[in-house]
RNA sequence: GCCCUCGUAGCUCAGGUGGAUAGAGCACCGGCCUCCGAAGCCGGUUGCACAGGUUCGAGUCCUGUCGAGGGCACCA
């Protein structure tokens, strides 16, 4: 419809060039939105506003050319009016609503998806925890903002692959094997003093049980570099794996996982160093190799090789994503905690050194989780050894919770999860309200079975008995879905599908107490029928879009 | 000190790439089930941190001040 109505604007737009009334060097494309206030039309155009310069014409006066000439023939437009300071508000017929109605349910669970992605292949490269230890709430909204970032970029139209980088290279390795046997020597009962930056937390002796189930007490007697070795790789692996079922779990999959450590060894860290070397943004300075990312808007420069000849982690980190690039990808996204935004100048500046377009690099950083538990903060980090895992709070709450809590705000705002209060509020909030409304639809139709009601083919006669204001008014809501997607897509905020989904079914309640579906009527009985189910589909595609269940009874 | 993100109702947060009279939820008070599930609906009070600028028009863009959180390693 709004293309539709784009056409019809232009078309007026020409005749009124061609009459002579308007000078343009060229037509623009309308811009159409969705007023705010529903007294303004189904749809607004401000191009009368932004034609008064070009056309050195009052905005009214504009309103007035492009309204005298716009075709009436059609039966799409109900009513046109100028209004305020020159603003152009359109309200579709009813017949176009209905028309779009059965659109809608036709198109069935590709309502809401689009092609504006066209194919192009995107990267969302997402959680990335060291597996040093188990997930936190943190990670989690992550996982949960980059899994429901990839399934909107697919629903418009991107060729997604989601990606986990483990950093299994590096110095937090080496504590975590460290930690790990010094653990397994306390259970085999030999002496051992336990690292000062070590990982403290329960799990580190879980991991240490676990391999000398594996292995026995061979590693107690072992040279200390080769158990530590050992413990390294078996602690990585297993945690890697607990990650992984953890994700799972949650409904979170990846396409790949990349090791860091495997980048070091396969020679791409290396090759992307002596690449870089070869553009003049290397230089030496104390024995270290420097990369000037100043040149490149970084606050400083930074080190690539360490004096002693050690890659830095940068280092894998600008191989890493150059190999993103040479893995064929047009976008790239990575959704990172905020702190580690400092990174996000260097590795630009690294990729642009290599002379790849680091516009096509893009990071979204989810802001840092404040976790509380009656309003009292909750100190978290491995470090300290206290925190609150993942599972835990997917256990107590749900997952369908605790991913719309997670993206009931934008990325970048900071969030505080309460404890107590999610709890607590498990019998009584937002995601209940939204599956709610799904199963009393499923219910109006276990209802119209009871009853015996034969259920139509959709078709334009079907839909006749619907023309009251809230039936109109929700077909108009349905009819924002597919934008809101695009815009959730173009904008990388999945947040918006997750309040789009409350305001669609609250408006399904409001509807539903004042109006039964299942009447005397049959002929208004199968129009709202033919309705809530388009309802019933919508809110069920923007639920799993996020990753959220739509059952049909609760 | 420099940099990043943010500052909207008592609290937690939206505000669709600059539009018309800024919205939800929670909390508080009062109503609504002989009728498709009351996990619902209806009614009631308050707000864009501050000061400039850009233009037909700013919560939205720019600058500064104040405030919150985070980052500023030859750590990962």
């Amino acid at each position: 419809m709004k293309d539709a109505l784009r056409d019809l604007i232009s078309q007026a737009l020409e005749k009124a060039c061609a009459d002579g009334v308007l000078s343009l060097e060229r037509v623009p494309v309308a811009h159409l939105e969705v007023p705010r206030d529903p007294t303004h039309g189904d749809l607004a155009s401000n191009i009368a506003m932004s034609l008064a310069k070009p056309a050195k014409m009052a905005p009214r006066a504009i309103a007035e050319v492009i309204c005298e000439r716009l075709d009436r023939s059609t039966d799409l437009l109900r009513d046109v009016e100028i209004a305020g300071p020159g603003f152009i508000n359109f309200s579709f017929s009813d017949d176009a609503w209905r028309g779009r109605l059965l659109e809608i349910i036709s198109a069935g669970d590709d309502f809401g998806s689009s092609r504006v992605g066209e194919g192009r292949r995107v990267q969302v490269e997402f959680v990335s925890a060291n597996p040093t230890g188990p997930l936190h709430i943190g990670h989690g909204r992550g996982a949960v903002v980059g899994d429901a970032l990839a399934r909107v970029l697919a629903a418009s139209g991107y060729d997604v692959d989601r990606e986990y980088y483990v950093n299994d290279a590096g110095r937090q390795m080496e504590m975590l094997g460290q930690s790990v046997y010094a653990r397994y020597l306390e259970l085999c009962g030999r002496a051992s003093e336990f690292p000062d930056e070590g990982y403290p937390g329960d799990y580190v002796i879980d991991v240490a049980k676990a391999l000398r189930e594996r292995d026995g007490d061979k590693w107690a007697d072992a040279p200390e570099g080769e158990a530590v070795d050992a413990a390294r790789s078996f602690g990585g692996d297993l945690l890697l794996e607990r990650i992984r079922v953890d994700l799972a779990e949650f409904g979170i999959e990846f396409d790949c996982f990349t090791s860091e450590k495997a980048l070091r060894e396969d020679g791409t860290v290396s090759a992307a160093t002596e690449e870089l070397k070869k553009t003049q943004h290397l230089y030496e300075h104390e024995g270290a190799l420097w990369f000037r990312s100043t040149g490149f808007g970084d606050d400083k420069d930074r080190t690539v090789v360490k004096s002693n000849g050690d890659l830095t982690y940068f280092a894998s980190d600008i191989a890493y994503h150059r190999s993103k690039f040479t893995r064929g990808y047009d976008e790239i996204i990575d959704v990172w905690g905020a702190d580690h935004h400092g990174y996000v100048k260097r590795v630009g500046a690294a990729l642009e050194a290599l002379g790849l377009d680091s516009k096509r690099f893009r990071v979204l950083l989810v802001q840092i989780v404040n976790l509380t538990r009656d309003g009292e903060p909750v100190r978290m980090g491995k470090r300290t050894g206290e925190f609150v895992e993942l599972r835990q709070v997917v256990d107590e709450v749900g997952p369908d919770l605790a991913r719309f809590f997670f993206l009931m705000r934008k990325a970048d705002a900071q969030l505080e999860f309460d404890l107590e209060l999610a709890r607590r509020q498990t019998a009584e909030n937002p995601v209940f309200y939204v599956q709610y409304a799904h199963t009393r639809i499923a219910g109006i139709f276990r209802q119209a079975e009871a009853k015996g009601v034969v259920l139509l083919e959709p078709s334009l006669g079907v839909a006749a008995a619907l023309g009251n204001e809230d039936e109109i008014a929700l077909i108009r809501t349905l009819n924002e879905f597919p934008e809101v997607v695009e815009g959730a897509a173009a904008a990388y905020e999945p947040h918006r599908v997750v309040f789009y989904v409350q305001r669609l079914a609250g408006e399904f309640h409001r509807f539903y107490t004042r109006h039964k579906c299942v009447t005397d009527d049959a002929d208004l009985t199968a129009g709202r029928l033919l309705l809530v189910q388009a309802v019933k589909q919508v809110i069920g595609r923007a639920l799993r879009l996020v990753g959220v269940s739509a059952p049909d009874r609760m």
